[in-house]
DNA sequence: ACACTAATTGTAAGCATTCTAATGTAATAA
DNA sequence: TTATTACATTAGAATGCTTACAATTAGTGT
């Protein structure tokens, strides 16, 4: 299933005329596979078992290299560090306030919003972003006790 | 016009028993004439003048006791410091990919959005944000040359 | 296999933000 | 008015994330 998404990833990488490297791979792998959004610092974790001699210089010049192409997206919050999120699809992020938990959702893409902020604010508008703040399901009922 | 904003920002501070001191005072003035969405270090240059002595960690202090209360949002994007907001009321954000100008629009409320993902995913939803990247108007007629 | 060039590594440096301890100051009650 | 108390400010150190750098290593096309 994923094994389809990461073949299509590394062809874009390589016509773009990135090498693939095994740590590369690796990062890719791992973003394309991740359920969460997780930070560098993460991935870095997550991998040093494969890689232990790999630097954290190389997980984030890795996610540079996957942004500047589009195959991923940086999260930004009020937490100090980014979120790196490779689901390119149009969908939003629901994020807890409590426990930081962020959950994907679709909505129909807002481009009524894009086109009237182009009337009134004179941009030419290439994308938007989007967050609902809350507290997740588990937060609720851990608080109700 | 903002004297009253600025009266009634301070008798809320008062209110919940927040002291108003002359760099308090001022770090909430800037803010609410400002035009702009400051970073933490152009408000304490601004005012250095008028108070030589002032700490950066004051302006931060300050920064997140107006934001405790409600009187300032913290606007995080992708770059490496914060912005604040002291334009309370219902707006969002239109920012310049180019030159990271910001520019306030209305729009009516999506609160469609927030029941949806309330649906979707659990959560209890508090608020949302949203922004619209693209090219200002500025920048746009400097490209074309 | 070779050569070319990009990628990785380890560490240092940069920057925004927070922490700490000492000092200063506003508000309150005696 | 004075003493008390709790909150604010200050200066600088410390933290944490991210990037820069120079040297080494390793893909890739021929």
């Amino acid at each position: 299933m994923s094994d389809h998404r990461l073949q299509d990833a590394i062809d874009t990488l390589k016509s773009s005329g990135v090498r693939i490297t095994p740590q590369r791979h690796a990062v890719l792998e791992f973003l394309l596979n991740a359920m969460t959004h997780p930070t560098a610092d993460e991935i870095y974790k997550a991998l040093e078992s494969k890689f232990p001699n790999m630097s954290v210089a190389t997980v984030y010049n890795n996610l540079r290299v996957f942004k500047d192409i589009g195959l991923v997206r940086e999260l930004t919050y009020g937490d100090s560090s980014s979120r790196f999120d490779c689901n390119t699809s149009d969908h939003y992020h629901a994020i807890c306030n409590n426990c930081g938990k962020i959950v994907d959702f679709h909505y129909p893409s807002l481009n009524e919003v894009e086109s009237l902020a182009e009337q009134v604010t004179g941009f030419d508008v290439s994308h938007h972003r989007m967050e609902v703040y809350g507290t997740c399901s588990k937060c609720q009922s851990e608080k109700a006790h």
